[in-house]
DNA sequence: AGCCCGTCGGTTTTT
DNA sequence: CCGACGGGCT
């Protein structure tokens, strides 16, 4: 970052000056896409090229140049990701950037939606559902559709195939055919269950995450005015981690940008790893069919790592049934060679990187250098409870979140309602936290509330059974309040929380943490002026004040060592690397193993997993483990490592007698 | 009989 | 944190 600001008397001369600095801190093929001007443009970046910093620099650029930095859309694959590059480009340059439209595809098309809803017929008053929201919906109408009890797929399964027909743009019968063969004789049920899902979250005004991409797309399709002055307004758009779009996002960003062509995108297909929403790898080498002319710039010197790591990752990658030539080379040639450890249980492969930790940081390297990644969430468990122990901070991120935690949604459900009288879920959910309550009562006291169409207020007049509205009062108090006062956002959270602190006393065992929670969550509160504003942030983008709690630690706080699924590791890195359960049937795992395209998918995981490190990279697995779902003894390490050359890896096998040695 | 509630075993990955 | 299952209440 040695470029300077523009801050000379002759605009022209600083802002020559200014070019050249940028110049001076990139690669010829980054300079290249940095000043690429009037066209469409694929940057193929592989792992550590420099794929964020030639973003940014474009994105310093356009703005430098003149460019209303409004006028630019930056799409990207979380908000964390759109906003550290608006932070990097606005050191770089100046405030400006942070004018930068941008954020996730899916919050782009929840704001054009909320603006133009009328258009579409759809109502304003529209709430956004998340995963949990949908397979519960999906669940609901799963139970009233009598299906077989045996070999029917779960509400989950269901949710993802329904998903996947909308991500892939292709029908019922062809998802099932292809990736559920076995319950293709449910077609038909299925078939009916889809219809109806469809036609609740019409009824309900419910819009999932896939709704706001299909949504925006209509919209853009038949309203070509409208598509045309949207497309206006953001004359310059890139979008990063293209590898992991899909279909639906690319007719979307080519409704937008057909007619300027002013569209750069950036991505590596050899990091293709969310096909299970949509995505495609070949999606990104599609790209230049197209858009016509399409300058394609590789970037292919890799600043991240040291050579014996950069060597092991490009055996990884080769090992690919699908190619991926590149030719990634580094100029930091000294490193350790990274390493196989072979532990006697999954107790040892924790205790072993907790020495292994104790280790690193006394030769300097701290903690927040250090990140341990796995395949699932669950992976990390034995690890979590040996760290605590030791008093080792750590953060973890992936796996479980914290706004699908059960505390937080009953607080949202609460507040739901008022914005949206017709979310049955909110007051299944609402209801069900009452003492004898249960679905069948509950669906009965939402009949009531729903069907006489009288909201918050059909609560408050309907008539119950007296051993019924003994347990509403409270309740009916609750609503009488937040209708009939004029309260603030905050306000309204405070009463829901007065309400519901003690039903969560009753419910968790750990309630002052979780009442804690709450407390921070009404801080976010009351930032908020508009109660839709706040729910539909919390569907979308929740702050990560609540997501991680301190991950990136702008103040200097106390350092912590990162657990990451390796999915929400993308674009990260870290002086040192741990993989675990690196053991075959894991990872990969034995879901995969049969189809071709889904262990390749699972080298590419493994191939995200150890891009990751600078320096240190190893991998760690028990010597074996029984999986019970398959009754089976996981017992080699994962074959993607055991393919590597012995020059390229080292393998250690923890000494049987160490084990209980360090038990003590 | 219908319904609620506690317990226990199994969990891919995410906007 | 889901689903199934069985005890026990109304």
């Amino acid at each position: 970052m040695t470029a300077q600001k523009t801050t000379s008397a002759h605009p022209a001369a600083a802002l020559e000056k200014a070019l050249a600095a940028y110049r001076q801190d990139l690669n010829e093929a980054q300079w290249e896409a940095v000043i690429h001007d009037g066209g469409p443009l694929l940057v193929i970046a592989g792992a550590g090229t420099g794929k964020t910093r030639t973003l940014t620099y474009r994105v310093a650029r356009l703005v430098l140049q003149g460019v209303d930095p409004r006028a630019i859309l930056l799409l990207t694959f979380t908000r964390k990701a759109s906003r550290e590059m608006l932070r990097r480009a606005s050191a770089l340059l100046d405030d400006r950037c942070s004018a930068v439209s941008g954020g996730t595809f899916h919050a782009f098309a929840h704001g054009v939606l909320r603006r133009y809803a009328g258009r579409l017929g759809l109502d304003r008053a529209f709430t956004i559902i998340d995963r949990a929201d949908a397979e519960s919906l999906v669940g609901q109408i799963r139970k009233e559709s009598n299906v077989p009890t045996r070999g029917f797929p779960t509400k989950r399964t269901l949710t993802d195939i329904f998903s996947q027909c909308v991500n892939k743009d292709r029908g019922l019968e062809e998802i099932l055919a292809d990736g559920y063969g076995h319950l293709m004789p449910f077609l038909d049920t299925i078939a009916g269950i889809a219809r109806q899902y469809r036609e609740r979250k019409k009824l309900h005004r419910f819009l999932d995450y896939d709704d706001l991409l299909v949504e925006l797309r209509n919209l853009l399709r038949t309203d070509p005015e409208l598509c045309q002055r949207i497309a206006e307004s953001y004359p310059h758009i890139m979008v990063d981690e293209y590898q992991d779009t899909n279909r639906l996002q690319a007719d979307i960003l080519y409704l937008l940008a057909h007619r300027h062509r002013n569209l750069m995108v950036v991505g590596d297909d050899a990091q293709s790893i969310y096909s299970f929403r949509g995505a495609n790898f070949r999606n990104i080498m599609a790209f230049p069919e197209i858009f016509a002319d399409t300058r394609v710039i590789r970037l292919e010197e890799n600043y991240r790592s040291v050579q014996p790591v950069l060597s092991l990752t490009n055996a990884l990658i080769a090992g690919a049934t699908e190619k991926y030539p590149k030719h990634l080379f580094t100029r930091r040639p000294d490193g350790p060679l990274p390493r196989l450890v072979r532990t006697m249980s999954e107790n040892a492969q924790s205790r072993w990187i907790i020495d292994e930790i104790r280790l690193l940081t006394r030769r300097g390297i701290g903690l927040e250098e250090i990140a341990v990644l796995f395949r699932a969430g669950y992976h990390s468990f034995d690890l979590e409870i040996e760290l605590t122990r030791e008093g080792i901070e750590f953060v973890k991120v992936g796996g479980f979140k914290f706004m699908e935690s059960a505390h937080i949604k009953d607080l949202l459900a609460h507040l739901r309602v008022l914005v949206n009288p017709d979310d049955r879920l909110c007051w299944h959910r609402i209801l069900q936290l009452l003492d004898k309550v249960g679905p069948k009562t509950a669906q009965s006291i939402c009949d009531t509330i729903i069907d006489t169409r009288s909201g918050a207020a059909g609560l408050l007049d309907a008539p119950f059974s007296p051993r019924l509205a003994a347990v509403l009062t409270p309740l009916k108090e609750l609503f009488s309040r937040l209708t009939r006062e004029e309260l603030s956002v905050a306000q309204m959270g405070e009463a829901v929380l007065a309400y519901y602190l003690p039903l969560l006393k009753d419910l968790h065992e750990d309630h002052p943490r979780r009442a804690r929670d709450l407390e921070q969550l009404l801080e976010i509160m009351e930032r908020y002026e508009r109660l839709e504003t706040f729910l539909a942030d919390m569907a979308l983008e929740p702050p990560d004040q609540l997501v991680e709690n301190g991950l990136h630690l702008p103040s200097g706080d106390e350092r912590r060592l990162v657990l990451s699924t390796i999915h929400s590791a993308k674009g990260l890195e870290w002086h040192t690397v741990f993989v675990i359960w690196t053991l075959d049937g894991r990872f990969p795992s034995l879901r995969a193993i049969d189809t071709p395209e889904d262990l390749d998918e699972e080298r590419r995981l493994m191939y995200v997993a150890a891009t990751r490190a600078r320096e240190n990279l190893v991998f760690t697995c028990p010597m074996q483990a029984y999986d019970r779902a398959a009754d089976m003894v996981l017992d080699r390490p994962s074959r993607f490592l055991t393919d590597i050359d012995a020059d390229l890896l080292e393998s250690i096998d923890e000494a049987p007698d160490m084990d209980w040695r360090l038990d003590w």
